[in-house]
DNA sequence: TGTACATCAGTGAACGCGCGTTCACTGATGTAC
DNA sequence: TGTACATCAGTGAACGCGCGTTCACTGATGTAC
């Protein structure tokens, strides 16, 4: 029996959709470089049109340069950032072990997104100037949502938001740290990657260790 | 009255001294270029002899390609990096305030190296990925004698060495990230820099009140 | 609904350029006698 | 000390290649009537 075959979607969709698609496989193919150990300043533009599927020149019909292109995969990476921390609030906090456990839904969540927190955590420092400036402002971004996240949680109520800004500057850059060595352990190291959770969870214990201790710098006083 | 005019330096080094300067000029050519925006991966090899001088074939006489040549260059930010704590520990401790005159110290020493910095900073997550495992393995040999100073100064003297490391490797991380904005304050900023000096004190104050109060993790018992 | 025209995403040829690397070379420095 | 030869750091021409960007184009989609 015959069955009836759907035409195929590139038939379905209009002009404009279709343009969105090859967009976004442009982006995909910077993406997926990145994530096979380019950097972003050694791209080529050629490259990712070669790896999107489409000819050099339809490059220009998306993106002025690579450095556009660039900048909207540093706005989503920051979209993803700020994704974890909203499923982190509406998942409510475990009762036990609040550390341990948040560190195995972050290694999981790097894991389920490698080529965005592979972006935030190499070219944060690296890469070219325009693209490390627009991470380090998604980062402070994200730190800012972060300490208003512990703020309503109640946590060091009593201190200015300045100080709890330091504190999760502190623990961002520490969990992008260990999101670039997660990414870089070869598949199938269970030993070296539960090392390395041990340390993450050790060192965001000592800085929470830190934080109950920690006095407001800024505070009221003279 | 006529000077004795002495004769050019070149004209009384042996050919090896010079040939070692050429290497020194190519070295310090890929430095210069680095610290002026660009990073390891878009280097290119006639840039590089363009910036010292020299025909662009010269290279192969001194380094088989750029790599070779950027691996020597984390060789001796390694170097620096370690120099840093020989100094420190010469120095002796401050009895004051140790966190922010050690701050301080490392601020000017960040300005005085700047190459050396920016190299460790900005490639230790995003270069090649050949770069990228040499500057953490400098990174881990760093953090290992850091933790040999803390056990020679009697610090928590009852944790396992691995702990010590756990702590220094944050207080590293936090060094490099630090080292990274600092190099990256456009001059004059001065009120920029004292902020930046504030919050990495900071950073550094609530690690320690953290290390204060840790319990070993691997310690002896079960 | 059908027709005639406009739009525009993607094509393909072409350009000049800087790249890494090869090769044969030059001429000052080093060595042997 | 003087001479004859070997070494080799740096040169300069040449190569094939991938690059970013221009341009005129094609033909399917969209729009106006």
């Amino acid at each position: 029996m015959a069955k009836h075959v759907e035409p195929l979607p590139v038939a379905v969709l209009s002009r404009s959709e279709r343009k969105q698609h090859t967009r976004e496989r442009l982006r995909e193919a910077a993406l997926d470089l990145l994530s096979r150990g380019q950097s972003f300043p050694g791209l080529s533009l050629r490259e990712v049109t070669r790896e999107a599927g489409v000819v050099p020149t339809a490059f220009y019909r998306h993106f002025r340069d690579l450095d556009e292109l660039g900048l909207s995969l540093v706005e989503e990476a920051g979209l993803v950032l700020r994704r974890l921390l909203r499923e982190a609030r509406q998942a409510g906090l475990p009762t036990e072990d609040i550390i341990r456990s948040s560190v195995r839904i972050y290694s999981a969540y790097v894991r389920a997104h490698p080529r965005q927190f592979r972006l935030a955590a190499s070219e944060r420092a690296g890469g070219s100037p325009l693209l490390r400036q627009a991470i380090r402002s998604e980062v402070a971004h994200f730190v800012r949502e972060m300490a208003q996240d512990l703020r309503l949680l109640g946590f060091r109520a009593d201190l200015p938001t300045a100080d709890l800004e330091l504190i999760c500057s502190l623990v961002v850059n520490t969990m992008l740290g260990a999101a670039g060595e997660i990414l870089d352990l070869p598949e199938g190291q269970g030993q070296a990657a539960r090392e390395l959770e041990e340390r993450f969870v050790g060192q965001l214990r000592l800085i929470f260790l830190g934080a109950e201790r920690w006095r407001a710098t800024s505070a009221s006083g003279p």
